[in-house]
DNA sequence: CTTGACTCTGGACCTTGATCAAAGGTCTAG
DNA sequence: CTAGACCTTTGATCAAGGTCCAGAGTCAAG
């Protein structure tokens, strides 16, 4: 086995996980990925393990977790004791977030649709439902 | 009946709607108030028309709308007769997005919860599916 | 060797929806 | 009249998550 990945380029690393090269930068600066070695011109170094750090990071992301937290989840997955049942909770966290949010939208949701089908769509602005449940005093649902 | 209604500090405006003065001053600069009469001093001066454009906002954000959006729907709605046809195509538009969102979200957190059901919340990190499932080049579910 | 593509650093800039500060003018109660 | 509350403007700042740029150096192909 060979411990000793290819040496990636940042433009390389950037094209096969899919993100901006200024983006792989920031990552850096943010603390979100480790400096890498360095070639004598100054060039970044990249191997495997950042390709999928990186992935790590698009993923985490998708599921709706800020950067601070994966920054977080990151510094856990390298505890190996505190480690998992803190990534559980944080994971439990973002889905508690994420259920609340849900159900927020499902309330606006409704609210809308009920405006939308009230709206017949053409008439006065005095007499469009939409209209007034955005004015109205009353409108206090 | 008193077309002239009495005349409002943007202080008495801010604290009847509950939004910041800033705020008021903010929409108008964004072209969602129209600039208001002003008093010999400079002060604006505002009446009860404000107000009820100011909670029309409120409301439309809490629906979701974004300020563009906004701006947009008070445009409609002094326009009498194209109005209230596009302001319930904004509307409908509005509404699937946040359909849209919301099955994604439920995506989300279905995958989420899946993932903190089968973790155990200790042992080793390389064992914690929800790292796995960050971390993994298969975990393209 | 030259050319063109790539990378480096540092810092400026973007979006959205505000929020705050500084320096000064105005209004109102007592 | 004066204190204190309120208002004016311009311009800066914030959070988040990047994006873009100039000017200079480097790399690989032909």
């Amino acid at each position: 086995m060979n411990t000793q990945t290819a040496s990636l380029t940042i433009g390389a690393v950037a094209k096969r996980v899919g993100v901006a090269i200024d983006t792989i930068r920031y990552y850096e600066r943010e603390g979100l990925l480790p400096e890498p070695l360095r070639r004598a011109s100054g060039y970044r170094s990249y191997d495997e393990g950042t390709i999928a750090q990186l992935r790590f990071i698009r993923r985490a992301k998708e599921l709706g977790f800020t950067l601070e937290e994966i920054r977080e989840l990151l510094a856990l997955s390298a505890d190996r004791q505190r480690g998992v049942k803190a990534v559980k909770q944080r994971a439990e966290r973002r889905l508690a977030a994420i259920e609340q949010r849900i159900v927020e939208l499902q309330r606006v949701r409704d609210g809308l649709a009920q405006l939308v089908a009230s709206c017949p769509g053409h008439g006065k602005p005095e007499e469009c439902p939409i209209l007034r449940a955005l004015s109205d005093e009353e409108a206090q649902a």
